[in-house]
DNA sequence: ATTTTATTGCAACCTTGTTGCATTTAATGT
DNA sequence: ACATTAAATGCAACAAGGTTGCAATAAAAT
């Protein structure tokens, strides 16, 4: 309820509806605090269609909220934008990591800035999956 | 005919029967020369079953013949994999790199080796998906 | 309060990939 | 070359994940 005037506003700056399903679905994808498997979301929401569900979420992508956040292949996961994504791009520098463990897939800085060049190539942007023990297995 | 028969002995090696689906799929992607998107094999090939085909592929994957190389969401690529990967491991240490101008996607190497840390993190393995201006292009 | 415009639900569809089972093919030993 | 064995194939059926068209509904603007 008060919480929601964040979210409500964060829609309408992306020039989002602000739609009670937007708002359910933001409130759980943010309140998980790593990235959100799909059937998670689904799990927390079932009030709503599949379709419904499907489409908020692309144009909670499309307006820089949220990104995918695939490590591996199965599941999708989501995550919250830093506050440098906007409708025009997305923008995100650190790496998705997933804990062998127990299974989180996190997004996580790396310590010191990645660089790397290939001959010939140019590169525009990169993304970076990586597998391990996270701090909480650790 | 002639070259047929080094992939015979790669399939006989990995214990694969070398037969003539495998043999095909093989010459397709070896030919290939990049990686290759799975509509790309399938319309080479059109001439067995769609559940063959990717049991075929399962099966040149698990054996360590070849490997995914997606980069981005959508289509699937395949790539023959460098002599060091097994049945047991992949072993992969390059970069899958996605030409935004060609499409193309292409295994390649960093010119120099790439290693970051995560605080609390233990890193065991990462990929590196990258978009760029790829050599024929640049 | 009314109009305008975006979002939702539903049903239908598509793509990608998998499974069970009977049939065929490749490898192995004779 | 022939029979045996074990793996690979085709077919049909299924399942998950995701999309589309369209009529009904809800939010925003006037
Ligand atoms: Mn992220
Ligand atoms: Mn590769
Ligand atoms: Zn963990
Ligand atoms: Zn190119």
């Amino acid at each position: 309820m008060e919480e929601n005037i964040l979210l409500r506003q964060l829609l309408r700056e992306r020039k989002l509806k602000a739609t009670s399903t937007r708002l359910d679905v933001l409130a759980v994808i943010s309140g998980y605090n790593k990235a959100i498997p799909f059937s998670e979301i689904q799990n927390s929401l079932h009030d709503f269609d599949r379709v419904t569900l499907y489409r908020t979420i692309n144009s909670l992508m499309k307006s820089g909220i949220i990104h995918k956040a695939s490590v591996g292949e199965k599941e999708t996961f989501y995550a919250v934008c830093s506050s440098k994504c906007s409708s025009d791009s997305h923008n995100h520098k650190h790496i998705h990591f997933k804990c062998s463990n127990c299974k989180a897939v996190t997004c996580v800085q790396a310590d010191s800035a990645i660089n790397f060049a290939i001959t010939g190539h140019t590169i525009n942007n990169f993304e970076i999956e990586a597998t391990g023990i996270c701090v909480s297995c650790n």
